[in-house]
Order: structure tokens, then sequence, then C-alpha cells
DNA sequence: GTAAATTGTGGAAGCGCTTCCAAGATCCTC
DNA sequence: GAGGATCTTGGAAGCGCTTCCACAATTTAC
């Protein structure tokens, strides 16, 4: 039979009510008590049992990760991160994949339905008012980490920032004719690191050539996607007026694709054409893609702790956190060795 | 107030026994009391709890997958994968990454602490005996997935039939002279991966020529690196009696290694030398590797059905697996688009 | 018609814990 | 030394469910 605390008590010779305050730290135990109590619960290979511990507390000690399985690149990343502030939680990470955009919310459903959770990470994806509303009512903690919603606290990457930075390092390495590849203007980060691009470039005292603006239309991933990325690069490489000397690619997956028309129009990268990339993928490096790199691991490192701290104080203000990419400098940017020194040290 | 089966009992005019029946599909319930039982609990929007369910019942609903976090290449298709039969098994995923082999002990000694599952799904990783034992005691089910133990399900890939047809393809390309650049020779996959890449020699009326054999003695990941990939490449390409004209790769990250050095000497794939991998991770298609793939959405899935299996007739016999890798010509192997129709045909 | 099997139902007991209240023991304070 | 504060402790009640036993109602068999 499964030991209990009942069992513990009876062999320490103390009250149950001691041996459950000993295993929850409570501080009125008397040391020789709780010394005794750990003693025995060793020898019988005591195992506190986490669903009547849940039942009686009404807590769970597990979080609920809502991550999509669609965009890959950082899963992995964010997860480490997520997980190595696991013990500090003392809980478990129940994890719910999301194969695609529409399937959010019964994928939220299907949850409500099967577990309690203390809390929620909620990964990259627009979460629906229906369950806003909900997790609020329920005073569910909720972190939404790269995207965003006005009653949570949120974790995101400042896009602007970032692409200002990679526009900023190309315009530094002397190209004067910057285009941006693009996702589909539709989406928030298509439109930050645009006005980041812009900003850069109008900061630099050089002009804006709309026609080195290339935005997909795809609705796909919002043209987020390899393909994507090779159709725009296709279009500057069929530019009348002459490519850009250099394009800031909105994310390295879309490069990534570029590259690949780059190549197949026997053009060289950063001979031809400069690219600069985002996000730092596990590919980036194995293509020396330069790119702005986000944190993902101390995201998800981050969103733990900022659920530990809601947990503890559920009326706090919601918190926003920006986090500003990294400059990654490989080759496709074209910077000499030397060239890469200096970017380190400033 | 959360709304409880005492709710819906007396909203309903029956006794909790029959709202318990009704959620646990029952077949002692009347039809008339079944759907006015659903239609208070729809009314009243209740949530049955998992936690006293689980209590009550001595089931959890839910399993745990413990992973390594440190190969990340099938890690998102084998969740996919056992995501994808969740639903049937009515579970909640818990995850557990483990970031070093060292540390698959202490994690399964945390998990044991804090959660009950009612299975478990193991990758690619050593169980080591102490918990096999307790797992066994416990009657625990647990499934082993890449990797194998004799007490419990396994789901592993043909290592040797993958090398075999690995070999095969480049025999049938006309190669003669072919290597193996492997990992390290104390790992069964090295080994069984060796023996398949002799028998297609021997098969194929070929010579071995052990100078072309070359094992890696890294420790690491039993050798399974991009760099012990790039060291064993170069050996090959400071061969006295000249280079393989074709290598079988154990393993895809070890050809990213191999290429890099390849492309370093001034070589190219496959003109120089043709490669062929094995596992399909995803840089293998932006490589344009030709390689074995390793089905492991199917196999994610595969070990859940296996769980579910189990979890249904505890009794049954202990099943092993093997899934086949299945050929995926692309670039690196030489062979023609010509030659490509015929292998898919084939 | 009666006895026996079948079906449908109610609700007590119990799953293993937390938490609260009551109370004994010990220590101050004046 | 009395009264009060503080520190420990025991254990009942209760968390929301499942499951079993008992029993009423109905059907079936003869």
């Amino acid at each position: 039979m499964r030991v209990t605390i009942y069992d513990i008590a009876k062999e320490a010779d103390v009250g149950i009510g001691t041996v459950s305050r000993v295993f929850n730290n409570h501080p009125s135990v008397s040391h020789g008590t709780r010394s005794r109590v750990l003693e025995v619960a060793t020898r019988l290979n005591y195992r506190p049992h986490p669903y009547a511990r849940g039942l009686a507390s009404n807590r769970t000690n597990s979080i609920l990760a809502v991550i999509p399985f669609f965009t890959t690149f950082f899963f992995l990343e964010i997860l480490q991160g997520v997980q190595s502030k696991l013990s500090d939680l003392d809980c478990d990470l129940i994890l719910y994949g999301v194969n695609h955009p529409d399937q959010v919310a019964s994928s939220l459903r299907q949850n409500a339905l099967r577990s309690r959770v203390d809390g929620i990470l909620f990964f990259s994806m627009k979460m629906p008012e229906e369950f806003a509303l909900q997790y609020l009512q329920h005073r569910t903690p909720v972190i939404v980490v790269d995207s965003y919603h006005k009653s949570f606290d949120s974790l995101t990457v400042d896009n602007q920032e970032g692409a200002f930075h990679a526009t900023m390092h190309l315009i530094k390495l002397g190209h004067k004719r910057i285009g941006l590849l693009n996702a589909n203007i539709e989406s928030a980060p298509a439109r930050e690191r645009l006005k980041g691009f812009q900003n850069a470039l109008t900061g630099a005292g050089l002009a804006i050539d709309s026609g080195l603006v290339k935005n997909s239309s795809s609705p796909i991933l919002d043209g987020f996607t390899r393909n994507a990325g090779y159709e725009l690069m296709k279009q500057f490489l069929s530019l009348k007026g002459g490519m850009p000397t250099a394009i800031v690619v909105a994310s390295d997956i879309q490069a990534v694709g570029a590259l690949a028309a780059i190549n197949e129009a026997g053009l060289k990268c950063p001979d031809d054409v400069a690219l600069i990339g985002f996000d730092d993928i596990e590919l980036a490096s194995h293509l020396e893609l330069t790119t702005m790199r986000q944190p993902m691991y101390e995201m998800g490192a981050l969103a733990a702790d900022t659920l530990a701290d809601r947990l503890k104080n559920p009326k706090e203000k919601v918190s926003q956190t920006k986090f500003v990419p990294k400059l990654i400098v490989r080759k496709t940017c074209g910077a000499s060795m030397h060239r890469k020194q200096i970017e380190v040290i400033a």
C-alpha cells in the first residue's frame, strides 16, 4: 500500500497536521520534530500525493505552456528557459502545442475541460478574447510572450529597435542603397520592423526608396516563411533600377529563401548583395547569416519568473517587458573580421 | 463558488453517483437521465475537477514525456506525433527536458517527488536501472523510444537496415570506393550502422577497406556532433591512398560538419565526393543533403498508441517495434534528376 | 401468478492531503 | 506568582470526485 501522512504520523509519533506542516515548510515546527518526521519519511520512502495536495489546497503546482508548433524556431530554446526556472516554482510543465493559429481556441477549450493549472504561459499567438475574459474572471495568471494583451503581463521583443540596429549595421558598413524584405505588413512585427528600418535611414540622412521596400502579401504565417523570402528576393533581383547593395530581411527563415534565390540567380552573398536577418534560428549559424538574435532562452526564463511573481502578487500592476535583439555578425553582411571585432567592442 | 457534482445533482434532481456516471460514460444511465444531467451541466458550465477525479480514481490522466534537450533534431516532430494521439488518450502531457545525459536520474527523481503520471514516454536515452526497477514495481507503464530496455515496450529505428539502404544507394549510383564516417563505435547505433554498411558492400561483392571506415573517438554525444563530422572528414581529405568517391555518414549533424570541411578544402559535394546522411533533420533539406529519414512523427504517434494499449492491457507481453528509415534523395549523393525519379519509383 | 434476473439509481465511504481551531507547554512581564 | 503572549501540536473537517453496496423498479422466465 501507499505510504501516507498517517503512516508517517504514527511512526514518528506525531499528528498528521505536523507531518503536513513539515512538508510545507511551515515555520511552527520545532527542529527536533521536523527532523524526526523527515527521517521517518525517508525511511518509508514517502511521496506526497500531488493530487491530494492539489485538491486540498486548491493549488495544482503545474503550469500550462501554450506554444505554436507551426513556428518551430524558438520553441526548444524557450522551453529550456522556462524549464530552468521550474524547480524554483516547484511546478510541472504541461505542454500544449498548437498546430495552426486557428486552433488556439479549441486547444484552450480542451485544456479548460481537462486540467487545472496555476498559471499559463502563452507564446507567440493572439489570445482569443473569450479566453482572456475567462482567465481574468477565474484569476488565472497568464503571461503572454512574444505577443501582447493589455490585461496580462507580457514579454516582447523590440522589433523596431532590432530593425533599427540591423539597418544601422549595414549603414555603418558603408551601404547607401538598402532594401527591406519584409513580411506581411498587416502584422504588427512587420510594421514595427519597417519603422525601425525607416528611422535608421532617416537618421543617417538617407532617402527612403519605396521601391526597395517589399512586403509579402502572403497570409501564411504573415509571410514569415522561406517561400515568401524566396519570392520577394526574386522581385529584388529583377528590379529595373538595379538591386540594393544590402537588404534587411524581416526574419531568418525569409533570409534562407532569399539566399536560395540569390544562389539560383548565380549571384553571391555578400559580394553581390549583403543580407542581415532577424531571429538567429539554428540554421542561421550554419548558413553564416548575420542576424539580430532574439534572446529566446532568456525570455522563457523571465516568463517563468514573471509568472512566479504574479502567483505571489496577484494584485500587482500588469508589466510590459521589452527585449532588445542583439546583433550577431557573421558573413552575409560582408563585415570583415576586422569589422567584426569593432562591432563586438561597440 | 465552483460548480460541483452536488450542484448538478440537486439541479437535475438526481444523485451524485448518477452525475459521476454520466461523466464517465458509464452504460447504466438511462438516456433521459443522461441528457438531463448534461443539459444542466452545460447550463451551469460545470467542469470536472481533474485532481478530485485523480485522487478518487487513482488515475491521473496525464503522461510524462522525458526527452533530451541536448539533441534537438527530432524533438518537435516527436512531440507533434505524441500530441496527435493525446486526445484519444484523454491525457495531459507533462514535459521533462533533460539537458545532459548525466541528468536523467536526477530529473526522474524530481519527477517522482512531484507528479504522478499514468505512464511515461522515454526518449532517446538510457533508462537508469534504479528507475526501471521502480517503474516495474509500481506498475507504471513505460514506453522507450529510440532506445531499448528489455522490460519495456520499445520503438527503435533499424539502424542496420538504414545504413544498408544508404550504402546500397551509393553502390547503385556506381560508387565502388565508399567510406563510412561513423560515430563512436562504443554506441549501439554506430555499431549497427557499421554492420549495415559492411553487409551492403559484401553483398555487392565489394571489398571492405578498413582505411575508409572512420569512427569518432569523441565521448560527447557518442560522436554524433557537427564537430566530430568535421574532424573525421578532414581525416578523409588527407587520406594517403586518395579519398573515397562517396561516404556514408552516420548522422546528418555529422554530415553538416563534413560538408563544412569539404567546402573549406575547396572541394565540392557531390562532384568531388558524394555524401549520404542519416536522420533527415531540418537542416538536411536546406543543405540539399541526401539522407535516410527517421519517421519521428510516426514514432511519437505510435509511442502514444503503444502507451494507450499498455494502459489497457498491463499484462500483455512487451513489444519491440522497429522502424525502417526511408531514403530521401537530394543533391549531395550526386543522383541526377533522372536518377531521382528512378529511386522514387523503385 | 411468483421467483429471479436485470436495469437504474442514491448516497456513504474513502482517496491523501491542507487548514483551521483548540489546547497544552513554555516563556515573559510586572 | 498571576496573567498574557508565544510556540508547538493534534486532529476534525473538508476539498470534489469515484465506487461500491443497497435497493427500487422493471423485465423475464416458468
